[in-house]
Formats: structure tokens, C-alpha cells, sequence
DNA sequence: CTAATGTTTCAGAAATTTCTGAAACCTGAG
DNA sequence: CTCAGGTTTCAGAAATTTCTGAAACATTAG
């Protein structure tokens, strides 16, 4: 591996890391590398960074296009293909999320709903699909909650997150101004609020 | 593997899943099947249900363990363990958050704020630099974020999770009785989504 | 203490995943 | 058409991970 010290340790821990989260190391730090690039790179000048086979970059690099997180560009006069990791942060996780979701997340809850249709033969059997349904209502909810995040700007987003705690506050806000039941019990610590 | 057909299908599903997110086939096979159980099993019944080693079920429980996922319980007079999966899904869902967070987040951000803390030599090193001051910055404020969601009860998280995008609908609220800056731009729907 | 019952460990076998080099393949310039 | 420069594919090698059976290790009832 070919690299200053400092983009080493980004390099070998993002490997480390996709391996932990079911990717393969070398797409990781195919990855890492890219993230921290100032410019564009061909294929080759990752092989030589990471000293792994051309082919593996190739492999690594496919993978990566298909969960859409490298773009592809050009440069004139050059037939050789340049890859980048996008810029913003915020537009990767995003990414990524929604590639987890359609990969893994959808299958789970079209196989949960396919279990639910299914009459169970047995009290057993039937203890299981109520086990299926509160799963697939988790998850349903959880998914629906991201859709709509998903939408928001970054900016938003951030604001959002900054407010922390204080949605709880803002939740009695909205119960109270559109008559909705009794508060919540509180759950949050019992603080000063907008402290931030 | 010994499993009346539903049952069956939701286990091979999840050994299958979990396999994808860095976790053992068999040790995600396991934790199905205690999530769908009736009562708490014995290592052994888990055995006959999966059909595999009695050794393998034995580690993939202590590895349930080590993450909080299983319990342990035992019944008068009967010397074996039992073990059984939470009931709250939700409970659920934060422990395995909570882990992961402690396993591989903290690590990795700890990683990176070894490397803003050392002096780039090159022009190269200084923009990998900037690029991994964007990356903890955004994993620190989703910590934060978590965090913070982490001490809301089930009960206030779905409320809050119903409104949706009522949220930015309540962040511009806020601002205006605050006398926050102006709303910002609105990028709730209703326009051009995403560019896919 | 000993036997009975149960759990854990661990070294090697088996399976799976990743990696490689060589060959096939593509594309545009001359 | 042919060549140069580049990319992709793929079968087998290498590495890693998972799984197993046997042995070691507990614990407790008698």
C-alpha cells in the first residue's frame, strides 16, 4: 500500500469497517480512497494506492457504480475512466441508506407480508406470525418515517437534529395547538429545554 | 432444519440477511428463532430446530449475548439454560443501534479525530484532512442525534415519528415563535424530488 | 466424593469469500 | 482493417470464516 501515513490509517480502518458491515475490505477502501481524493482517479492510480490486483479494483469498483456511490467522469483527451465519491457527506448516507432499503430492507418486508397471508396450522405457528407482524410494523414504520426524511434538504435535516430533545417539547406544542389528548408522559429528562 | 414451513421461511430469510450485515448466517438463524418462540428454548431444542452442530449454537449464543440480544433464564428444577429474545421489538432495534454504535462508530470516530489532530505534509494530506473533518462531523451529529432519541420512550418516539414531515411544518413554527431567521427555503415535496 | 447432566472450548475440516493473472473484450485513431 | 490503450471477465489459488466432534470443563444431586 502506497499511501502517506495519515490516509493509511482512513484507508485500512474503512476496510476494517466495510468488512464488518458485509463489504468486502478492498470495496471499502477502494472507497476511502476515493472519499479523501482531491481529484479524480483511473483505475490504475488506485491499484498502485492500494497494491491490490488491477482486477480487484475493477471488481471493487463495479460494485461500488451499483450501489451508486462513485460517479464516473472523463477528461479531454483521455480515454481512461475517472472516478469521484461525491462530495457531500449527507448525499453519500443518504445513498446508502436507500440502496440498504432496497436491497435488504424490501425483500425482509415483502417476506414478512407473504409470511402474515399465510394461515398458521397451529398455536405455535400462529405465536410466530404475530412475532412476524410486530416486526413488519417496525420496520414498515421505520421505513415510511426515513421516506419522508429522505426528502428533506440537509439543511433542514441539520436543523431538525440540532433540536434534539426539544421535539419532545414540540410534540405537547402540537398536541396542545391542535387539540389533540393529554400530553405524553414525559420521558425526556426533566431539563431546561432550549439550552442548545 | 426441523421447522414447521412459515416458521422455516423467516429463518432462512434472516440467516440469510444477517449474513449481509456482517453477521453469521447461523447466529442470525438462531436469533429467528428465538424471536418467533413461543417460550424459551434450550440450546438443545435450537439445535433440532436448526439442524446444525451443537457447538455452533452454543458459540452463536454466547455472540447473541455479548450483544444484549438474548436473555438467560432458567426453570425450577431443571439445571439448562433458556434463552429467549426481548418481546419490545423496539427495545430491540435500539440495543442492536447501541451496540453497533459501541463497536464500530465510537471506534471510528475516535480513528478520526487521531488524524485532525495530526499536521499534514503535503497539499494532498491536508484536503484528505478536510474531507475526514467532514465525515466526523457528520457522524458526530447523527451520534448526538441517536443519542438523544435513545432516552425517548417507544410510546413518544412512534408519535413523534407519525408527523412526519409535519416536522419541518413544526421547525418553521418554532422559529417564528422564537424569532429565529427566516423560515428556511422549503424543500418539503411538492416540487421536484430527487434527481434519480 | 462420584455420577449425571449440561455447557464451553478448540483444533482442524469444510465452506465461502476474496483475490489474482491471463485472456477476452471493447473502442476509436490511423 | 489493425493497432494501441484501456476495461472486464473468469477459473482457479489463496485467504478467511464458519462449523464440527471430541475433549475439557462446570455444577449439583445423592
Amino acid at each position: 500500500m502506497d499511501l502517506p501515513p495519515l490516509s493509511q490509517a482512513f484507508v485500512l480502518h474503512f476496510g476494517e469497517m466495510g468488512s464488518r458491515w458485509g463489504i468486502n475490505r478492498t470495496v471499502g477502501q477502494i472507497y476511502a480512497v476515493l472519499f479523501i481524493s482531491a481529484r479524480p482517479l483511473t483505475a490504475d492510480e488506485i491499484t498502485d494506492r492500494l497494491g491490490v490486483s488491477r482486477s480487484n479494483v475493477s471488481m471493487g469498483l463495479k460494485e461500488l457504480s451499483s450501489w451508486r456511490l462513485v460517479r464516473l467522469s472523463h477528461q479531454p483527451g483521455d480515454r481512461r475512466d475517472f472516478y469521484t465519491a461525491p462530495e457531500d457527506v449527507w448525499a453519500i448516507f443518504k445513498t446508502l441508506a436507500e440502496e440498504r432499503q432496497r436491497r435488504e430492507v424490501d425483500p425482509t418486508l415483502s417476506m414478512l407480508r407473504d409470511a402474515l397471508l399465510e394461515t398458521p396450522d397451529s398455536a405455535e405457528e400462529r405465536h410466530a406470525q404475530a412475532r412476524m407482524r410486530e416486526m413488519h410494523d417496525l420496520i414498515e414504520q421505520l421505513t415510511d418515517w426515513f421516506a419522508e426524511v429522505r426528502k428533506l434538504s440537509p439543511a433542514t435535516l441539520e436543523k431538525l437534529m440540532a433540536l434534539g430533545t426539544t421535539a419532545t417539547k414540540l410534540l405537547d406544542m402540537k398536541e396542545r395547538l391542535l387539540g389533540g389528548p393529554a400530553p405524553a408522559a414525559s420521558d425526556a429528562p426533566a431539563s431546561a429545554p432550549e439550552t442548545r
